[in-house]
DNA sequence: ATTAGAATGATAAATTACTATCATGATCAG
DNA sequence: CTGATCATGATAGTAATTTATCATTCTAAT
């Protein structure tokens, strides 16, 4: 059953996944996996709370299981890869101005992982 | 002359505006405004640094005048405008892991503007 | 084993954002 | 005015992502 194949991999990656991402990975248990049924079990996973959309602003939507404590992203230039930050910022309240309500943040740092900074490679 | 109004409207507006918010709001000087056009203008604008884009995770790209301080945006759920927020929060030098190098970052905040808290409507 | 219903994979179609093309109209130097 | 060039608007085409369709396969209860 690929549900529980793509389930598995996306709670077993420390990073949110993109629809190719998730179908290359799951490719390794289920060769013949296609991109239609990936799409079908996101949509069930969202709609059943147990994964969220992360968007990377000009990015395809990635995914990540559901529940994890408040955390932000890093997304790599040079590799393409995001990676999880946790925690947050302080001074959010101060930034939002009198009378408008503030429900939720996404906030996305951008620049070069360990592995770019220490390996140069060519951009992306 | 097109590139007048657009750079215009883009100068005068408070928030980023999308490709069809500023074709609306420039048709109102020149009616017969195609979009060919304003993604010409837009380009050269871009090329030329006049103008930044500005992406909010999922919707599609807005411009804004370039060289404003650093600020950051809300989003309003209810009408779906951007709203600038001047300034910064503290402590973002922190979440970054050792190792990796930050360029710059994105802060968009989420809820409700002052006019959609005081005269709720429909989502959209 | 049989059968009904659900899931799957391939692929067509839809959606959205953007770019290319091209005939027409504006601009301007001479 | 005249011709050259450049901008414009309409629209076709492209690219990327997502959804719909449908025949086949899998699953499970009997």
């Amino acid at each position: 059953m690929q549900a529980r194949v793509l389930s598995a991999v996306i709670s077993q990656s420390a990073a949110p996944l993109s629809i190719h991402e998730l179908l290359e990975a799951a490719k390794t248990e289920v060769p013949g996996l296609g991109i239609a049924t990936v799409y079908r079990n996101i949509a069930r996973m969202i709609a059943a709370g147990e994964i969220n959309a992360v968007v990377i602003p000009g990015q395809p939507p990635r995914y990540e299981r559901a529940g994890k404590p408040h955390h932000h992203y890093f997304y790599c230039e040079h590799c393409g890869r995001v990676f999880d930050l946790p925690g947050c910022v302080n001074g959010l309240r101060q930034m939002v101005p009198e009378g408008f309500r503030a429900i939720r943040h996404d906030l996305t740092i951008y620049g070069a992982c360990r592995n770019c900074e220490s390996h140069p490679v060519a951009h992306l």
